[in-house]
DNA sequence: CACCATGTTCCTTG
DNA sequence: CCAAGGAACATGGT
């Protein structure tokens, strides 16, 4: 076993794509950064990422609070804001959709192309840019009503799992996909998750013996966590190789993200030698995403038997 | 130029 | 009403 077939390499997509665990970085990241501060104007580039409210309302509630806390829930991060006014305290949403990030500039730099929005804090600017503007930063709290358990939390239980996949006949690469079932799962997790388990993404939900809902259930909390652990697919860091340094993107390990990359065994590796058996990893899609997977490893008929571990490399 | 990538929401169909 | 499938959204990269 052991990975390096194929050299490090990085991922076309991985590393611009926030699932649970680069949210999870980001966040805390974030927190310490964003505690107490102010916020002195609020600028709204792009009025879609604040809706349902609008631009106005946004910027009036935001305009003079101050950030008090910040937490994550699945791909969410939820914003705890207050001030000496009215409500004491309420919630922000965001969301950062499939190209958002969010970061600290120090006043007076330009902001990027795609900056979506912008608050001014005292000294710095927390901007929001979003190339895509698939994101969200909202006054709107009702999507987390949706969600279902955090999967690394005790909530997302074997028994509830193992409940609610009987209840499907979705291939189970796409039931890992629903939010409701379990909250920040995302494509590329959602194909190693499988891969590590040994179970077909073909596979009807319900078709799944215990023992393979099981392993699906350990591969996700061990996936999650060891994304999480390694600082997530997500640049961390771009303050040095940049203009302005003081910059901050998400404050990475240094080479966290080629150490990452190794990390991902199916994602992107289409016709990449499995790296526990050799055999060509295959690409499909499954209701619209592409889905990696070792068609021996995964074929439901046990086949490789050194499954990677967590101690691999 | 055409097509592909991502996550969520909305719409349609069964 | 619900489950499932697909389009739309916006942009940049190949």
């Amino acid at each position: 076993m052991g990975i390096p077939i194929g050299g490090p390499r990085i991922p076309r997509v991985s590393c611009h794509v926030p699932e649970l665990p680069e949210v999870e970085v980001l966040v805390r990241h974030l927190r310490p950064l964003l505690k107490h501060r102010r916020v002195r104007r609020v600028y709204v580039l792009r009025p879609k990422i604040v809706a349902p409210g609008s631009p106005e309302e946004f910027a009036k509630a935001l305009r003079g609070r101050t950030f008090s806390d910040l937490d994550r829930r699945g791909k969410y991060l939820v914003f705890t804001l207050r001030s000496s006014r009215k409500p004491a305290t309420f919630q922000l949403l965001g969301h950062l959709g499939m190209t958002g990030r969010m970061y600290l500039l120090p006043a007076g730099e330009p902001w990027p192309k795609h900056a979506a929005v912008v608050l001014q804090l005292d000294r710095d600017q927390f901007v929001f840019e979003d190339t895509r503007y698939f994101g969200r930063l909202t006054l709107d709290l009702s999507p987390l009503r949706k969600l279902g358990p955090e999967p690394l939390e005790r909530t997302f239980s074997l028994d509830y799992f193992i409940q609610q996949l009987q209840r499907s006949s979705q291939p189970i690469k796409v039931k890992l996909l629903d939010q409701t079932l379990v909250a920040g799962v995302g494509n590329i997790y959602a194909s190693e998750i499988l891969f590590r388990a040994g179970v077909s993404p073909r596979l009807s939900a319900r078709k799944l013996t215990s023992s393979q809902a099981e392993r699906v259930w350990i591969a996700s909390r061990e996936v999650l966590t060891e994304a999480i652990q390694c600082g997530s697919t997500v640049p961390l860091s771009f303050g040095e190789g940049r203009r302005s340094d003081s910059f901050f993107y998400f404050g990475r390990a240094p080479g966290a993200l080629d150490y990452y990359a190794e990390r991902l065994f199916v994602y992107d590796r289409a016709d990449q030698p499995c790296s526990c058996c050799g055999t060509p990893i295959r690409r499909f899609v499954q209701a619209g995403r592409s889905t990696f997977f070792c068609p021996k490893c995964q074929s439901n008929k046990r086949g490789c038997e050194p499954r990677p571990g967590s101690k691999t490399v």
